[in-house]
Order: C-alpha cells, then structure tokens, then sequence
DNA sequence: AATGAATGAGGTTTCATTCAT
DNA sequence: TATGAATGAAACCTCATTCAT
C-alpha cells in the first residue's frame, strides 16, 4: 500500500500548497477582490484544479481559518500547560490573544469573517468539521483552565466554566474586531483618540477577572 | 420655496420606499442571493433607478445598517432617559440588546454583518457618514450612563466611562454574533446543548457589572 | 401678429443656442463620447429640454452638419460670383474646399461622418430637409461653374456638367476623409511619410481638371 | 506539438465562427441595432464567450471590415496578376470595385462605416493592426500595377504611382458613398433622378484615367 | 415651456463554477 | 490529474428618451 500512502501524501502536500497560495493572495487583496484566478496564477495551477481540492471558494477561506484556530490553540495549550494559578493562565489567555492579534493580523482577520464564509460552504465539506473540531478543542482548553483555576482556589467557586469559556471565547473573537471597527471610525469628538483597542480590550478583561476571582487570594481591580 | 420642501421630502420618501424593498428581499433571500433586479422589482422601479439613488449594493446594505443603529440607539436612548440608577441603567442596556436581538434578528444579523459591506462602499457615500454618527451616538449615550452611574454612586468612581462604553458598545455588536456562532456549531461534546446565546450573553455580562458596580452600595455576586 | 412673431423669434434663438452647445460638446468629445446630459449643462437647460427643440441627439448633429454645408456653400458662391474662367473656377472650387478642410476641421469631420447619423433620423425631422437643400445648392453651384466653362470654352464641351458636380461633390465630402484615414494608419512601409492629405487631394484634382480642361487653350499636363 | 497546433486551429476557428455569427447578425440589423446577446444567440454561445474573443463590439464590426478589405485585396489581387497594360489594369480596379458594391453590398457598407468603429477600440487589439495590414497591401497592390503601366508605357511617365495608389484608394472607399449618400437624397430638382451612384463613379474615373493614359497609345474620350 | 425623475435597454465586466478532453 | 474553454449570472454603468408636473 506504499504507493496509495504516496498519493495520500502528495495530495496532501498540494492541497497545502494551494492554501499557501490562497493566503497569499487573500492577505494581499482581501477575500472579496481576490479571485479564483489569482489563487490559480500564485499556486502556478490552473483554475479548474483549484476546484479539484476544493469545491469553493468559500472552503479554502475556511481552510485559512482552520489555520488561524490552530495558531490560536497552540498558544492557549502552551498556557494551559504552564504552572501558573488558574487566575493567573486567565490573564494569559488575554495575553495570547492579544499576542496573536499583533503578530498574526491576517489570521485574526481571517478569523473575524469568519461568519461570513461559513454559510455559503457545502455542509459537508471536512473543512467545517475540522474548524469545529478547533473550535471545540479551544473551549475545552479554557473550561478546563477554568476548572482548575477552581481547583487551586485562584478562582471563585460559582464561577461556572462552560459558561465562561463561551463568553471569553466569543468575546475574544468578536470583540476586538469590534473595538477596531468602532474605533476605526472617524469620531466627531476626538476625546477618544486617546485610545487603542487593546487598551479596551485589556480593561475589559480586567474587570471580567476582578469578577471571577477570588476575592481572598486578593484580586487586582 | 414650497416646492423645492416638497421635491426633497419625495426624494427622502422615495430613498425610503427603496430600502424598504431591499430591506424585504434582503430579509427574504440573503444579501448575496438578492439581486439588484430582484430589488427594483420589488419596490416596482427600474434598475437603473435604484442605482440613481444608490450607487451599489453595499449601500443599500448600509442604509438598513443605519436603520438598525436608530433602533438599538432609540431603545438605548429610552434607557439613558429612564430614573433609574446607572447601574441599574447599565443592566437595561444589556436587556435593551437582547431585545433587540431577539425582536429584530433580521437587523441584528445585518449589523453584525456591517464589516464586509462598509470597505467595498465609496467614501463619499453619505452612508458610512450616517453609520459613524449612529455609532458615535450610541457610543456617547453609553458614555453618559456610566457617567451618571459614577455620579449616582451605583459605579465604582474609578470606572472610565469612555473605555466602558467602546468595550460595551463593541461587545454588544461582536460578542453575541459570535457566541451564537459558535454555539452554532455542531459540538461533538453534548455538553453544551443546555446553552443558548442569550444565556451566557446574560452571564457574561453580569460578570462585568459586578466589577463596576460600586459595592458600598451592595452589588449583587 | 407681433407677439407670436416674438415667440417665433425666440424659439429659433433658444434652439441656435442649444445647437451652439452641441457643437462646442461633439467637437470637445465627438459625437458618440458626448452625451445629452454634457450639451444639456453647457445650454444651461435641463436634457429634457433639449427635446422641446430636436428629438434626437442624431438631430442635433445634423443641425450642425447643415452649418458645415452652409460654409462650404458660402464659400463655393464667392467662387461663382469670381470673374475667372470656369476651369479656374473649377479650381477654386478644389481650394476653397481644402482651405474648408484647413479652417473648419471639426465642420469637416462632422460632414465626414454625415452619412452614420442621417440613417437615424426621423425623416419628417426638417433638417433632413435642410441638408438637401444645402447639398442640392453646392450641386448646382458646382454644376453652374461647369457650365460657365463650357460657355467660355475653358471647359471641353463634351463634359457633362451635371455628372462632374456629383462627381466632384462626392469627392470633396467622400475623397479627403478617406485618404486622412488611410494616411493615418501606421504604414508598415515607410516611404508613404512623405505625402499629406492635402498634395494627395490636389494631385487627384489636378488630373481631373486636366482631363476636363479644354486642351485648346492650353491645359498645363 | 500537434496537440497546440489543434488547439491554435481551433481556437481560429472559433473566433471565425463568432465573426460569422456577427455578420449575420449585423447584417440584418444593422450595427446599432445588433446586440452582443443577438450575435451570442446566433453564435450559439453565451455573452461571456463572445468576450473572451472579442473585447468590444467595435471589434467585432472590424473583424468584418478586415473580411471586407480581404475580399477587395482578392479582387485587386486578381486584377494585378492579369496580362493586361496598365492603364487597362487601371480600368479593371475600378471594375473591380464597382463588381464588390454590387456583389457585396453589406461588406461594402460596412467598409464607409469603418471609420466610426475604429475610433472606439482598444489601440492593442490586433484588429487594428489587420485593417492596417490589409490597406497597406491594396496600396502596394495599387501602387504595383500604376509603375508597371509606366513600365510598359500605358500610362505616362510623370505619373507618381504612391500618390495615385492613395488618391484612388481613398476615392475608391470614400466617394461612392458619398455619391450614394448624396443622390439618396431626394432631390428637388428632379433632373438629376436619371443618375446612378455606379454611373457617376465610372464618369469621374474615365476622368482620371484619361490623364494619366499615356497620349501616344492613344486614349479614348 | 421647462424640468426632475424615471426607465428601457444593452454594453461592459467579472467571476465562481463546470465541462470536455 | 490537470486544464483550457465555456458559461450563467449579475453587478456595474451609461444613455437616449419619455413622462408627469
């Protein structure tokens, strides 16, 4: 079976290619004025091979996001791996979130549109899947960090974890796009200039985590 | 100059009438899946009248997205201009969006889709000008609540009031979109069915108010 | 009668105007680039205006097309009224109209292209009329010319007047266009840059005149 | 290669199909009329196809007035390898041209109207390039036979043959247009109705011709 | 008479997607 | 597998022309 595995891999490693190229062309023109023929002339292929290893269009955006969770959730592991007190991997988890959004913008973009794109996909197209399977994982991620954080008493006892996990994750990925688009508007009082989104979004957190923190172990405020 | 008043408040009723069919076909079809003839059929015009009123289809989509920040901004502002204490206002506020949501899902849905139609629209399109002033308002409202909550002493007095108002207001209009996103998703893990996005909207959310309320008063927790 | 005599004037000065402003537009734009909106604001009036007064912008360039001819036939009847022999006559005629050609070259390009607008015209539309009239006065102006030389014995007697004016005609509105046209194509073969339209023209017509000329007194050849 | 050769042959064919479909079509309707979902009905094939061979309308007019030009090249062609002198040469051109208005008539109409197409198209588009191609040659073809006729002394000697292949060739394509355009109109002299376009035409170049006939062969008239 | 608004019509363009080879 | 060609579908755009006032 030596030589089906070859194929596997081959395939694999042109579908790659071929999201390679898709980022490329999506970080440099944007999701709507990029265009199947752009993808086709970076990966050096024909356009009807592109629909070879993916249906849409709208699939290979997910596949870029699929990309964007995986980065998210190495980091979020990295700190669930850590030794830190549960309140403690809670401000990491902002940190991460915060890091990832300054180095990777494409991605966090990529992953702000998110709702967009997923709609227009066959149902069954793995990629959706795989996202969901990200998508979960981080959840799990957070829950757990949260149990613990219980656990070690860094962290109120009512604090329910699935609960928070949703509302941080959902916070994570559509708040700060938010802040950015709000802020990116020209406002008539310019009192606000003052301000950038990850200063928002960092206060914002704060006082989440003053919520659910252990008044005995002493939070900050 | 009779006429001319005249003449101008046609043109306005006129505008007006055409966002209402694009508001029912998008409504009916989605923003993609409509066309342009589909619109013009509907509001009983020739195409090429649509486009002398408006210049493409984004800014159709724009002008029910300012329709959608005038209702959230008037169920806001009844809020701002209740007795109550701005901490209890601030809770309003929160129930003032669900509302929202669940009364208007269809305005919901295209504000939360406001960020893919504003970059393919022309600067000079008025319309994006009504949207900042929508958002600045809104923005200015929530700023004045917490700003008399802090008055009031029902808000902790170190509460920035323009930092809570761009990460409220950001949050509003990204959080929830994304929660149900995200709860959309088929989980592989059951667990989660018990939640709806209003839930944790609500928890989350209570987890901020706890953190600014101003204790000597007695938050709940 | 006075005032409908008023009225009457009037409505030709309004319509010279509207035709000086389709003028100064198709020569800025040409005919096809130049919309009735353009000639619309250069008059001053609303397009719908422009209406009241020509029912095509076909129309419109006809107008023009009958200004063309007027100058030509201006010029032509200097040439009649000339004391000289018909066969220099007949050359004037050639110098008149090459000097048309140099003097009025947007009046020569809107004759040139005549025939592409007449087709597209009502034909109740009195300019239609007007052209005929003009083309039917140079036609015998032309004819005159000849017949004169024939009297004075400048001219062989066995021309027949009537075929060289339509000739002749033909030729000064069809001939020089055309060599402009094939001259402006870029030659593959050089040696052609030499020659211009006009030596073109007056090598054409000099060989006619020869051939018509009355060889007993003394045609040059 | 052969695969790219059939590919290149194919594609040929094609576009020809496309210009067959165009010609039929503005053949019976008329350019202004025909449009470009008329010709892709008749080419059985969709809009968009059209315009991946053709980019403009224009184009595709003066993809027939290349066909047009071919056919007089032909004809020229033909003449110019015949055994007669040159000035009998001469008078066969004009036979021949008057033999392609009569034959074809819708090529012929096509060729006066040239001039307003040309304007309008892309300045890379081949076509152009073609037209130029094809006039060059009739000039040469023109220009061949008038040297030969000096050669075998038919025609005389201080004939230039580059400014007769011009002069003629522009008269060629420009005054029987214009003759017929101007008897077309209805005269109001009616002593002119006994003329015909193809009359007028042979009288002006027995004209010609009768200059530049060498005198000692002894010309006619 | 004058005009603002409307419109029928079609050219132009662009794509995602499919088909035949 | 790969691809060139084809295509359905619309957005986009522009105008001459007409209509209602």
């Amino acid at each position: 079976m030596g030589i089906a595995e070859r194929k596997e891999r081959e395939k694999r490693r042109r579908k790659n290619e071929i999201v390679n190229a898709a980022e490329r062309v999506f970080f440099r023109k944007g999701f709507d004025l990029a265009t199947m023929e752009d993808i086709a002339e970076d990966a050096e292929l024909s356009k009807a091979t592109l629909y070879l290893y993916f249906h849409k269009k709208t699939e290979l955006c997910l596949a870029i996001t699929v990309r964007s969770l995986k980065i998210l959730r190495h980091a979020f592991e990295k700190v669930s791996q850590s030794q830190a007190s549960g309140i403690d991997k809670f401000q990491q988890i902002s940190d991460a979130y915060l890091q990832f959004y300054r180095d990777h913008l494409d991605y966090f973009n990529i992953l702000a549109n998110f709702r967009n794109h997923s709609s227009n996909c066959d149902a069954d197209s793995g990629v959706i899947d795989e996202i969901c399977e990200q998508n979960d994982q981080i959840n799990q991620l957070i829950t757990h960090i949260i149990t613990r954080g219980i656990e070690d008493r860094s962290i109120r006892a009512g604090v329910n974890p699935d609960k928070i996990a949703y509302a941080l994750w959902g916070q994570l990925s559509g708040l700060m796009p938010n802040i950015m688009t709000s802020i990116g508007m020209k406002d008539t009082v310019n009192r606000i200039e003052q301000f950038n989104p990850v200063e928002i979004f960092e206060y914002l957190y704060a006082l989440i985590k003053n919520s659910i923190a252990n008044p005995v172990r002493g939070a900050d405020n």
